[in-house]
DNA sequence: GAGCTAATTGAAAATCATTCTCATTTAAAA
DNA sequence: TTTTAAATGAGAATGATTTTCAATTAGCTC
């Protein structure tokens, strides 16, 4: 299945896929573009929602399945939220840091890291051996800090 | 309930508890000590089985209670690992963060935080308020490197 | 210390989220 | 087209977390 018009991320996915020798299905190209389109992160039950208004029935387990690859894939970051709950949204590959809007749980990139810059020496003092970081900022969006 | 001997932690916790008027009880207090001598993070059914050893019959119920009253109160802290699962650790209310090593889930702490120093010159044009911040470092710590 | 009272607990049931199973469908390659 | 392995949907199964409620207990007050 193939659109005709398709977007950067779509196309982009498509390739990720094809990469692995995975399947470009229409529930998961509707996965990419829900989580694309929204600025907001998503929880899994509104990520089915929005798919199956595109789609008409879709099952929920194919959701799971298609977060679960993306994750592995680098294509969605599962984002954890203080109040404990947590939600996806859509990064395309490089490393991306967040700040989350605990309102409205919106997403908004940074593009600085503040780790990369981060003198190791005490970490690695005790032998330890970073192999990877997750940075999150909480905080309030424009919006919701003008509406409180 | 009142031991005789107590640490610093569960003095601590004590103290926090009765600020907030909330009862010192054994299982709070067994909580607050098995958390407390691990040193790596512990799941949800890890703590029940550590507490049960204590102090025999338990209610699973109590922990789950527990713990998320501990969070509120900044006792511990939940921690997410890349995998999916996510476990509890200590934390003594400052700002602490963490070094996780992947392997043995053990904690490590490190003093300076990366982003405090961070220049939140483009996060504040667009109008983020930042709240809190979550850094967490994954890695192998030198045991589970020296295995691996 | 004994009594009082609201907070807390344990146990089981209820709920909610996630994963699994398997028969059917579909994307992609030939 | 035809073929075939991969993917899906539906519902069952599992697992984690929360709720309910009667019984217990910590932390007052006397």
């Amino acid at each position: 299945m193939k659109k005709n018009s398709e977007s950067t991320q779509e196309s982009y996915a498509r390739e990720v896929l094809r990469e692995k020798g995975l399947k470009s299905t229409v529930q998961r190209l509707a996965v990419v573009h829900v989580l694309h389109t929204s600025r907001k992160s998503l929880s899994v039950g509104e990520i089915h929602d929005e798919v199956k208004k595109m789609l008409g029935t879709t099952g929920l387990a194919t959701i799971y399945r298609t977060l679960e690859m993306f994750e592995d894939l680098g294509l969605v970051k599962r984002l954890h939220f203080p109040d404990g709950g947590h939600g996806y949204a859509f990064s395309q590959g490089e490393h991306v840091h967040h700040m989350v809007c605990v309102d409205c749980r919106g997403v908004f990139d940074f593009p600085e890291c503040p780790v990369e810059s981060f003198d190791y020496a005490s970490v690695e003092k005790q032998g330890f051996r970073v192999k990877d970081h997750s940075v999150q900022l909480f905080g309030q969006c424009v919006k919701c800090a003008e509406a409180a």
